[in-house]
RNA sequence: UCCUCAGUAGCUCAAUUGGCAGAGCAUCCGGCUGUUAACCGGAGGGUUGUAGGUUCGAGUCCUACCUGAGGAGCCA
């Protein structure tokens, strides 16, 4: 028994794959079967003298992913997509599939989207989720690799993190709960105990966005660093997004080259990323001629004109505070700004990092928290942070979907994810 | 919530000025001893998203609704 992606070292030995039918053709008496085995494709050919004539009958009537165990010599061959190909003397037919709704045909999205449990199965996507393992598998190697400890926040959780975003209500016995829109307040509670903490999970946002860069339902990192200072975590960003870019473009060059993705873009990232404050975005967006005044958040035009400034993602830092959530720390030079920053990816795919210095005086939190008429029962744990051993801290939020679409040059986040949860969409 | 666009065979799409509902792929049957999204021949497959309206006649024009896609706002 082997899998496909060892077919090269097993030449001139009889050996038993186990798969599925990707795709058949026929001459008469010699059919090709298109075998797929999630490692790898293999052609299995069944020449009509090698095999009983039932059996010969049995595989011409096999439809595409019908799953089949067949066996036979491994040879090398030149005519063979992929260089080598099996001559079956077995085949043993588990299922004849009914017929496949999926074609090696061109389909549409909503159709795909409907199909997305059987979608998975094609070479394109299998790439795409095999990037963002990669992906994910690189983030928490970096952060385990620097003293981080993972630590998981809640699902549940009882009120708003930072109240102006929607959220998903559920019951929770006889109260309400809220989903998570992010980890972040409770990894500074972890930060505190551990130093250097990171959570990683899923975060829901009941916004009714409907766009290329949106999912209800997205996989977030938060790492939080007990007396880091902006500067501190703009370092960490760039280095964090610079290691999983290039442990992506060695470690899964198979996999772009199966979605084409120009890899030259992606060796480019690598520190240092450009540090832009707000102000000097807004200089340079009001001399690309683009009306927006000091003050206004940046809308989609906006970000893609600042990144493709740049072949390198761009930290955008010091935003007037209004924009920004209630917990940003104020620019002590200048109180209306916030010592936050936002990373913004190349190619126009946005906003892929959010984060920055939280505000450690309990009196200013308080005050914050009051302003933007919080709960402020629901704070008191959050309060108490600031009461104990308060010391500044910063953080951030990156959200793997964006991620997994810039990296993969993708035009929709859609595909970066085995079951997206999309607005008017949850099936499958 | 708002704006734009699109719904015709299982899928991808045609259908001229409003005048017979079509093709390729998939499926089924037949042919081919090296196929490469194989090819060749044949067959089955339709409430043209739904409901109204205009007209001698509507896939085509009008109205409403449904579904989907793209975008805005908001966000990672």
């Amino acid at each position: 028994m082997v899998y496909i992606e060892e077919i090269a070292s097993r030449v001139g030995q009889e050996v038993t794959v186990r798969g599925w039918i990707y795709n058949k053709r026929s001459s008469g008496k010699l059919q090709f079967l298109m075998v797929r085995d999630g490692t790898g494709t293999l052609q299995v050919v069944v020449f009509q003298k090698n095999v009983s004539a039932p059996l010969f009958q049995a595989v011409d009537r096999l439809t595409q992913e019908s799953s089949v165990v067949v066996t036979g010599r491994v040879r090398a061959d030149e005519r063979a997509p992929g260089g080598y190909e099996m001559d079956a003397s077995d085949v043993q037919i588990l299922q004849v599939a009914e017929p496949y709704p999926i074609t090696p045909k061109d389909h549409g999205v909503p159709f795909l989207m409907e199909h997305r449990h059987l979608w998975l199965r094609s070479s394109r996507q299998r790439a795409i989720l095999r990037i963002r393992h990669e992906i994910i598998k690189a983030c928490r190697d970096f952060y385990d690799s620097r003293g981080f400890t993972l630590v998981d926040t809640p699902i549940f959780t009882p009120a708003a993190c930072e109240g102006t975003t929607t959220l998903f209500e559920t019951r929770y016995f006889d109260d309400t709960a809220y989903l998570t829109q992010s980890g972040q307040l409770y990894n500074e509670a972890t930060a505190a105990a551990f130093g250097k903490s990171y959570c990683f999970g899923p975060t829901f946002r009941a916004e009714k966005s409907k766009t290329r860069r949106h999912l209800m339902e997205f996989w977030m990192v938060e790492p939080e660093v007990s007396y880091a200072e902006l500067d501190d975590i703009m370092a960490l960003a760039e280095e964090f997004i610079s290691e999983i870019v290039q442990k992506v473009v060695v470690g899964r060059r198979t996999e772009l080259a199966t979605i084409e993705r120009d890899v030259g873009r992606l060796e480019n990232v690598r520190p240092p990323f450009p540090r832009l404050s707000y102000d000097e975005a807004i200089r340079l967006l009001q001399e690309k001629g683009l009306p927006i005044q000091w003050g206004d958040d940046f809308g989609g035009d906006e970000e893609t004109q600042l990144s493709q400034q740049f072949d390198r993602p761009v930290m955008v830092h010091r935003y007037p505070s209004k924009l920004k959530a209630f917990y940003m720390q104020p620019d002590p030079q200048r109180p209306e700004v916030a010592l936050c920053v936002d990373v913004l990816a190349p190619e126009g795919y946005g906003e892929i990092i959010g984060g920055g210095e939280r505000i450690h005086g309990h009196d200013l939190l308080l005050n914050r928290i009051q302003e933007h008429k919080l709960p402020a029962e629901a704070f008191r744990w959050y309060l108490d942070l600031r009461k104990y051993g308060s010391v500044p801290h910063s953080g951030f939020g990156m959200g793997i979907e964006r991620v997994v679409a810039w990296i993969c040059g993708l035009e929709h986040v859609r595909e970066t994810i085995a079951f997206p949860r999309m607005l008017y969409r949850i099936y499958p």
